[in-house]
DNA sequence: TTTTTGTTTAACAAAATTGTCAAACAAAAT
DNA sequence: ATTTTGTTTGACAATTTTGTTAAACAAAAA
């Protein structure tokens, strides 16, 4: 097989990302991810050095993604209002797909921090678009459409509001008395809710 | 010594609530604990059998305790709106003194969740104060002080609106490009804000 | 004083996990 | 057909981490 295949390559990848980020198994053994795809265990080290950094490619793939996305919206041409609803969206599907993947970013974000700021800050021209938005909620502000707080306040809630449930989803279907089904029937409610929260 | 003195049971116990509820240190090895409290590791077995023990037992006081704060304060004679405040205050303390907790909730409630279920159902009384809270909160929405919406998801928002700064504080850092004394003062300045959405 | 009780220690054993290697292998290129 | 290239495997080594044990120890009780 002289031309690199990288189907193996892609298949582990995608097992680790399902056990590390949709399953919240953070501690899931190269064997766990070797034996749930099929492969031999080496193979993990013959395409990704060590467990380390399986790990790390996995987390910041799924890490540049989203951010990615989030900053495609923000930066968009789009009207403030459709905005924040892309914006929602946006959370929705990739909680969806990835439950614990803001999890992991908290607990890695402090783990190694260094690691992880370079990524950041090499992200052509975000911390610009950020500012930008930012903006756009002072003047929406000004505009009355929205309530007034400082808008970094207001960007922290558009987050919170959508992704906490997420996050705490174990906590709240105990609390609740609530099955998985009726969970996520409730989170699918609470889009039209959180905008009417976050708009006059 | 005849008498237990149970004082480097304690000090061993509260090095490891540092560690893994303040500092977020997850992994942190037998050995790293047993570093940070200057003790010999044997002691950790002596005391608490197996580091998972010692991580249940951790993990187990913080929560009973947050939860039990949290159903004193629902549960009480206070009005409404005080009622909502103190929960403000209660999730405030609690996540500036330990805010890894919410994180390894999440993460524990995943990994093992019928270990914590018989838990969460043996605190006397909880779950009929929650119902209550939650028809407390539905008579406040016919009176009109608060916004209408499924009882649940305000209840939710309340945890969110005030929780989620702190989890996802290492990101929220980044993003907006905050020292962390910065971030510190923004965090103290949201519950006026947080109150003002959750009330008309 | 010596016995008893509970604590602390160092040395050791066991387990779990990661990482390496050389050899077997398959398929395309020569 | 043979070589080359990249893939896969099993056996093995190294490391890390946990858990056990027996003996030393200190202080109160007998």
């Amino acid at each position: 097989m002289p031309v690199k295949d990288c189907k193996t390559e892609q298949h582990i990848k995608e097992t680790a990302r399902r056990i590390f980020l949709k399953e919240g198994k953070m501690l899931a053994t190269t064997q766990e991810i070797a034996d749930a795809a099929g492969v031999n265990r080496t193979l993990l080290h013959y395409y990704f050095r060590s467990r380390d950094m399986l790990f790390n490619v996995v987390f910041t793939e799924a890490l540049t993604k989203l951010r990615e996305r989030l900053h495609e919206v923000i930066g968009s041409q789009l009207g403030f209002r459709q905005k924040v609803e892309k914006l929602l969206d946006v959370f929705f599907e990739d909680l969806t797909e990835l439950p614990y993947l803001e999890t992991f970013i908290t607990l890695q974000l402090n783990q190694e921090p260094h690691k992880y700021e370079e990524m950041f800050v090499h992200l052509p021209g975000g911390k610009e678009r950020i500012r930008n938005f930012l903006k756009e909620i002072h003047h929406e502000m000004e505009k009355g459409t929205i309530p007034v707080m400082k808008p970094i306040n207001y960007m922290m809630n558009i987050f919170a509001l959508i992704a906490y449930p997420y996050v705490a989803k174990p906590v709240f279907k105990n609390m609740f008395d609530l099955s998985d089904t009726a969970y996520n029937k409730l989170l699918l409610d609470r889009k039209e809710m959180i905008l009417s929260l976050l708009f006059n």
